[in-house]
DNA sequence: CAGTGTTGTCAACACTGTTGCGCTCCGGGG
DNA sequence: CCCCGGAGCGCAACAGTGTTGACAACACTG
């Protein structure tokens, strides 16, 4: 009744030929590979890029399928989430001090939030509660220990540390995600607008607007990391 | 496409132009009707709270209806958080120090943030390109101008206040939009599993177990905001 | 060999934002 | 005065999204 084959053949996994009879021998789905499926989908970049229907496209096999080895999408974006901590985390080499491990994770995480931006945006506000995120919990834990915080206080900072992380990330990752001219439209308000602003009810806009227009992410990133550190050497100081 | 009406006049709500009542004479559809039902609905917390056929309802019309006052939902989405930053700078008495307007901001925009969480979780990582933003990039710059920060430092400080409290308002309000079972898998994280973990493997988790279970989010806000503050003071101290 | 549980496929459901068609009704030009 | 052009709105529908239940084919176990 509705029209039949709605499917106009995007790209069906040949016919069904060989459908029924690819279903040999076990799973052909493992979890793992559906793992991997995503992290190549989410490289992609593009903002509907993690789907479950795309998923399985790119897998071969009926999205639906996903579902017999993850309870929903949460938690396959979890455990993919964890596994791209596990790459941020093997970036990061041994016998730093803990101001420059703090500046690797940073930078760890902010390269690979933009290598698969659509799981860096998802996870900006959410807890993998997973095996990688207890290594970087250690991680920012020693660190903020051996920048000389103890008990409760070394609990509260870790948690700046690592929120504000995710948080900064996680932007970084969203801008990425905008289509062309939602980007445009955003750099047009730095360069452009805050020029035409009226001088009188906004001066300190029209001091530095100039200035504004020429702030770039990355300087943004740079201050916002150490302002993490300077946070914990603040706390230090007082303590003495 | 841009509409005259959005230039940065200090605008009362006190519509002038009275020609709009010229379109129909029964109770009808406007732009601001639409924008405080949107208000409304994002107050009522839940997560789908703000839904193209949520505001029809609220409306007690049909729900595209809508698309004769706003091109799409992004154009409201950015209309009705100009609303909210005008709640959060109405907020914030006059005569303080930079210091303590950057907590007034802080605070009022926390407090508007888990009022409307919907809107602030969409816009942890937008700008809204409308009037009240250019007062509050004013507020941050006049601060940070104050603290003695000059030129393309004041301005790249600014926005390292501007995204950091964005970002962390944001997650604070995806966080209240979580459905009560994600939110109870997140408590757990912090108060349970952190006790069971690997002493050997994890010892600086294990030492302060007991202090992560007990952090709470306001101890992680103030001591997020005061990073801003100290970092601004630790800039201009490294100018003498 | 029969039975049982796993795993992929398919159709369908409940949502979402959005668009085109048609109706109604007001305001202004003749 | 009338007509008519157009704006505002309702309705149906479309292309997406995540997700579920029924069914079929396979592997493994008794």
């Amino acid at each position: 009744m509705t029209n039949p084959a709605s499917n106009p053949d995007v790209a069906p996994p040949g016919p069904r030929a060989r459908s029924t009879r690819s279903k040999r021998s076990g799973s052909q789905l493992t979890p793992e590979a559906i793992i991997q499926a995503s992290l190549r989908i989410a490289a992609r970049g593009s903002a509907d890029a993690f789907t479950v229907r795309r998923l399985g496209e790119e897998l071969g096999a009926d999205p639906t399928a996903v579902y017999r080895h993850f309870r929903d999408k949460d938690e396959l974006l979890l455990e993919v989430a964890d596994r791209t901590l596990g790459e941020v985390l093997d970036s990061i080499q041994a016998g730093l001090g803990w101001q420059d491990r703090i500046r690797a994770l940073a930078d760890g995480s902010l390269a690979v939030a933009l290598k698969y931006p659509a799981v860096a945006s998802a996870m900006a506000s959410r807890t993998t509660r997973r095996a990688n995120e207890f290594r970087v919990v250690e991680l920012i834990l020693g660190a903020v220990t051996e920048a000389g915080l103890r008990g409760a206080e070394a609990a509260v900072y870790y948690r700046m540390v690592g929120d504000s992380l995710l948080a900064l990330v996680g932007q970084r990752a969203a801008y990425l995600l905008f289509s062309a001219e939602a980007r445009a439209a955003d750099e047009s308000a730095w360069s452009r607008e805050y020029r035409l602003v009226d001088p009188q009810a906004f001066p300190q806009i029209t001091a530095v607007a100039e200035e504004l227009a020429g702030v770039t992410q990355d300087a943004v990133y740079r201050v916002r990391v150490e302002a993490l550190i300077t946070a914990i050497e603040a706390r230090v100081a007082q303590h003495r």
